[in-house]
DNA sequence: GATTTTCGTAACTGACCGGTTACTTCCCCG
DNA sequence: CGGGGAAGTAACCGGTCAGTTACGAAAATC
């Protein structure tokens, strides 16, 4: 989300009033990602989102017609965030066991880092869908990583390094399940295992054993 | 959802009234699990689940005091029902690859049964766990999937069929990912992928690939 | 600097919703 | 058989919240 725009003030922080629509929007999308995020489509306060933007209400409606609107507006730029995290990765020039490895890492520290689009996506299931199913934006855009892991796969079975037969659907899923799992549902295992799943420790744990699983798989 | 309970009546439907607590709780209970699992605890209306459950408002504030009340006590039912369930598996005659086989189709089939269950430990991770922590009932109460994988794992060490240095704590963990996820994330992955997931032969796919990573991993 | 357009504020509205209460029904026990 | 208490009903209350509006202030435009 690099400012491609202006190298105007950017902030009506310190009184100083300024005509700016789309740090306005950007402010109000910000604030709304977080609130969604802790709360949920329903739970969420339209007025609490206002008060957090800096901005308010009357601006939320004039750009996103109704809460619904700004949900989905939400949900698209939490999605192209995340592609284009994902466009930057690169594993052409690793052997296929280590760019397998990266690419789990990333998957993984970027639910870790991300904590506001697992519970985006939640919330979007528990609605089965419904407001992505409409967007335009986002239908028939595969994630750049299943691109990357059908690379990966080819390379390692034809160096003999991986098993042959893997369809890289399934596989994408796999390695998307692992990681989003055990950030999805941490505070729930938390309290069952007791331990703090969120500690650093307890993530290297699992990101090690993770890989371990994908790679110990991939054998041939 | 059969009906275990008792001979009587039963229903108050056809005008029949009746004096059965405890099946008025039931009920209550069911109507809650299913507005909760579709609507969140934020956005399920305690208007509906009385008129969904054949009682009435007063006896929801009677039996369980608020709508959080409720929640948790939904809550602890799916768990219960759960383990219950759980409880039932007995792998002990088994080898060890066919136990794990079978406890990967348990779990997987378990997920696809109960959508529920999903939505409701979503939303329970959604509020960081908050009532599940406060339950006296759930906490310590390890799932006996635990149990059941960790004698199967020395099992089939022993045997020289599984590969040694297996953390159990981190194997549950990977496989109730490899359940949970595809199906709390099956909406937005239908979507995205422009399948049906929920197909029954889609979902014969994703087991069998689940049970091959798992078991390709645990090769010595 | 007058006009038009955008932005901001705060009060407002109307529906909704969690929770309560007054009252009725009818089962159970003595 | 009659009274007490549990079960049930529906109206109601007070607060909340999505969405609107009226109006004022400041920018951009000329």
């Amino acid at each position: 989300m690099p400012k491609s725009k202006t190298a105007k003030p950017d902030a009506k922080k310190a009184g100083g009033r300024a005509r700016q629509p789309d740090v306005t929007r950007r402010n109000i999308l910000d604030a709304a990602l977080v609130e969604f995020a802790a709360k949920g489509l329903a739970g969420a306060r339209v007025d609490e989102i206002a008060a957090r933007s800096g901005s308010n209400k009357r601006m939320i409606y004039e750009y996103f017609g109704n809460k619904e609107g700004l949900w989905l507006t939400v949900l698209e730029r939490a999605y192209e965030r995340m592609r284009e995290e994902e466009h930057a990765i690169d594993v052409a020039r690793m052997s296929p066991v280590e760019g397998m490895r990266y690419l789990m890492e990333f998957n993984f520290k970027f639910c870790s880092r991300n904590p506001e689009f697992i519970a985006l996506l939640n919330a979007e299931n528990l609605h089965k869908a419904s407001y992505l199913k409409d967007s335009k934006k986002i239908r028939e855009l595969y994630t750049p990583l299943l691109v990357v892991i059908t690379d990966l796969l080819e390379r390692g079975q034809k160096a003999g390094v991986f098993r042959r037969n893997v369809d890289p659907v399934e596989l994408y899923t796999t390695i998307a399940a692992l990681g989003f799992f055990y950030f999805s549902n941490i505070h729930t295992l938390s309290t069952i295992f007791g331990r703090n799943l969120l500690s650093a420790k307890q993530q290297k744990v699992r990101l090690d054993h993770s890989i371990e699983v994908v790679l110990g798989y991939l054998r041939p």
